[in-house]
DNA sequence: CACTTGCATGCATGCAGCCTGTATGTTTCC
DNA sequence: GGAAACATACAGGCTGCATGCATGCAAGTG
């Protein structure tokens, strides 16, 4: 008699174990913010040793870019998931947003992106990131909105930039308590006042 | 003959030392980022030992909040100083987001307040020693602003944390290497944008 | 009003525990 | 047989604390 051996493929062994990793890290770094996690408990909890973990990823902060990441791929896609493309762009660029803020209210994820990931991966990075998830959905619909003159013409990169700080602040205040419809209304305005200014 | 004693009370000599730290500190701060900095380099550099650190600081993260704080007041100073108190309000509340970045255009600031700061100490305490230095002043144009109906109103914490977002970002932007005109004048469009909206 | 006596403050040194990154083995796949 | 996946062991560094020493300081004493 012999112990099921749990033959996997090694694919799969590094699936599992890279999922895993950034499983159990996501739990921490949300729980106790990135500096405060060390990595043993990380691969105590994810059922591995470090080896295992510095085989897959080069540093700590791999580790943790990779968890981001996946939060921002995961942000994007509930954004794409109720972007309602209406006709008017201005209406879908608030039913973007709005999008955009119910995404970030999953537990962890202002956290991840907007507190540690900026000082731990620095302002660039977690720009890349943000460019080519989230932060583009913003940056189209402005887009859109400009050509369709339905609001005023400014410089696009600046623009996005701009809103796109309103709109994690938004989800930071959001998840720190502050009323939620104050804050959407607060939103909406800035973007309609886009809209009406000469 | 004897050798200059330097004598001195112990009030200087607290005054002296927590200054050397915190100077020393910020260098290291700026240049590599808290997590980087180690407390053996900061006391080096301060010309004390690691003792005197922990006696005048409870923690790592004290002393940080120690920089952070000055580099807050700091800020405010700049903006009281620059504060033109115009008639218009409106053209008052752009004044002083200009003040504000030129404050933040001095070097290590951006990483300080914006990028180490809240995810060092957190959201809470880095929007309470804002809301005390220079948040407080665009609360107060904002408020100045409704009052005299010269924008929209709505809610003031509300509105003054959205805007706040957008003009640290800005200053995020410009020292990220960003076109300081382009983000001034974009920044403007959206203050007087708040005006025009119905 | 000197003076010393006792205590608190400012600071240095040494230690314990932890963590990161790497180097080196061992097992599993291919 | 070789490479990939993973485990184990080690070196260096850092944080926070506990302990020890020196200096300022305030109160009492003669």
């Amino acid at each position: 008699m012999q112990v099921k051996s749990e033959r996997r493929s090694n694919r799969d062994r590094t699936a599992a174990t890279r999922a895993a990793l950034t499983a159990a890290a996501r739990r921490f770094f949300v729980a106790k913010s990135y500096g405060a996690t060390g990595t043993p408990e990380i691969v105590a909890a994810a059922g591995v040793t470090r080896g295992a973990l510095y085989h897959h990823f080069s540093d700590k902060r791999a580790l943790f870019a990779a968890v981001a990441e996946a939060e921002a791929a995961a942000v994007a896609a509930g954004i794409e998931r109720a972007a309602p493309q209406g006709r008017d762009p201005i209406e879908a660029l608030i039913k973007g947003g709005e999008a955009f803020l119910d995404a970030m209210a999953e537990p962890g994820r202002t956290r991840l992106l907007l507190l540690d990931g900026p000082a731990v991966l620095g302002r660039g990075k977690i720009d890349e990131i943000d460019a080519r998830h989230g932060g583009r959905t913003l940056r189209e619909g402005l887009d859109e909105a400009m050509r369709a003159g339905a609001i005023r013409e400014l410089p696009l990169e600046t623009m996005a930039g701009l809103l796109g700080a309103a709109y994690d602040r938004a989800a930071l205040m959001i998840d720190g308590g502050h009323d939620s419809g104050e804050v959407r209304a607060g939103l909406a305005a800035l973007i309609r006042g886009l809209a009406g200014a000469r």
